[in-house]
DNA sequence: CGTTTTGTTGACTCCTATCAATAAAGGTGG
DNA sequence: CCACCTTTATTGATAGGAGTCAACAAAACG
């Protein structure tokens, strides 16, 4: 049952497009895991040994530095892929910040087949471009924004990118009440802001009535518009 | 003469691996352009129309907001790779900072060849992973750090980054004296912060005798250990 | 329930931005 | 080559936003 052929992520992930044999080869190079929430899959800097696709739950990847500063480079859902194909190290931690499901591989083994099969790698590459373009528009949130546009730009896109539970909405849906599988620290760590500054601006967006929050970890859009204006 | 074999980056940039009969297909839809410093090659947002490779001079990605906030993204050297292949749009400018030579694709032309050719597939994938690793440092730079460790951590990559005229010296080769292709308004822009302050903490590390600025581009090491301690 | 963790709020500080005035380079044309 | 003008960089004074330190509140957990 764990196979491939019946992977929820199977036609959303980078091993869409491949066919049934390639499938059972990948498959066999691969093993499911499931990771608990503040679960470490992989370590900063350590040498990369494993690469994995996401299929439930989501993951940060973060940067820090001796002092304790840490910034979170990256966040992943599912169908996204994970970890440093061809090269040496992976220059980032990767932890679970929700319970998860990942399909892990061996760099070796996955960085062989991938050489392999064109259609892999060019998945991998595209997937890789929107990565880049995603982080990018990061860099000007955390070069330039304010901390009230840092936070109303993060609202914004964790409410596209965590997809509701029931798969009858549209694909680009924007949920306008969600549970936020992160606490006030990583949003922090995410937005380049402290623990504080950022409770100080959740707390200026709900007394303007832009958003609710029901419940510490649940965030309710109310004024959209008014979320955009704010977010730069 | 302009062909591609005869061209200085032929062995480092994507194109190398090429066999001889592809290298005259990729020439036949390429062409060299000659850029002056200042000089736009693609507009934030534009349709993706071209793609490109660095010869030589250096060039900016940005990104900027209504306001005229900016943030520069990216610093494209010779061998790199430029735009958005397999995509829509160029979600961020590109800009000559220096005068400089590329070698421009029509995007849909290069789109198709690549796909036609996995191993410049798999150099551009690897390209693209490693701009991704060094993005996301970038991202812990603007995230958290201070100023004097933004610049002195700025002053070690360009050392790295800019190699000298001849080409005697090592691969890795760090230079202890080179002329910035920045200006000050650049450098802030690169490093979030404004020009102003990027003049203070070039003053500090002058004053504190860890750099010399011979003139107002150019930068001297003279304490690479201590820069280092400086960049956190 | 008590204990621990997480989040909020307040008071205050500090770093960087902003505003403003010079100073130094760089270009241009006589 | 030099005066003139423009652009770029430096420096100072001040303000403001986010960080820090600290107390408290509210969940979460056993």
């Amino acid at each position: 049952m764990d196979s491939c052929q019946t992977c929820v992520i199977r036609n959303r992930a980078i091993c869409s497009e491949l066919e049934f044999s390639e499938l059972e080869v990948l498959n066999a190079i691969g093993h499911r895991r499931q990771l608990v929430a503040g679960e470490q899959l992989i370590w900063e800097g350590e040498d990369a040994v494993l690469v994995a696709n996401v299929i439930e739950g989501v993951l940060k990847l973060s940067n820090s530095m001796e002092d304790g500063r840490e910034q979170i480079v990256g966040l992943v859902y599912p169908t996204d892929f994970i970890g440093r194909p061809f090269g040496a190290t992976t220059p980032y931690g990767v932890e679970a910040l929700t319970d998860a499901r990942v399909c892990v591989f061996a760099r070796r083994d996955f960085d062989s087949f991938a050489r392999q099969h064109p259609r892999l790698e060019h998945k991998l590459l595209e997937r890789t471009l929107a990565e880049l373009d995603r982080t990018r528009a990061w860099m000007l949130l955390l070069g330039r924004k304010s901390a009230e546009e840092r936070l109303a730009t993060f609202l914004l896109e964790v409410s596209q990118r965590l997809e509701p539970e029931t798969c009858s909405a549209p694909d680009n849906a924007r949920q306008a009440a969600f549970e936020l599988p992160f606490s006030r620290q990583q949003v922090g760590d995410v937005l380049g802001l402290t623990i504080e500054t950022v409770s100080r601006q959740f707390t200026k967006l709900k007394r303007d009535g832009v958003i609710d929050l029901p419940s510490r970890r649940s965030v309710e859009i109310v004024d959209r518009r008014e979320l955009e204006a704010r977010a730069g």
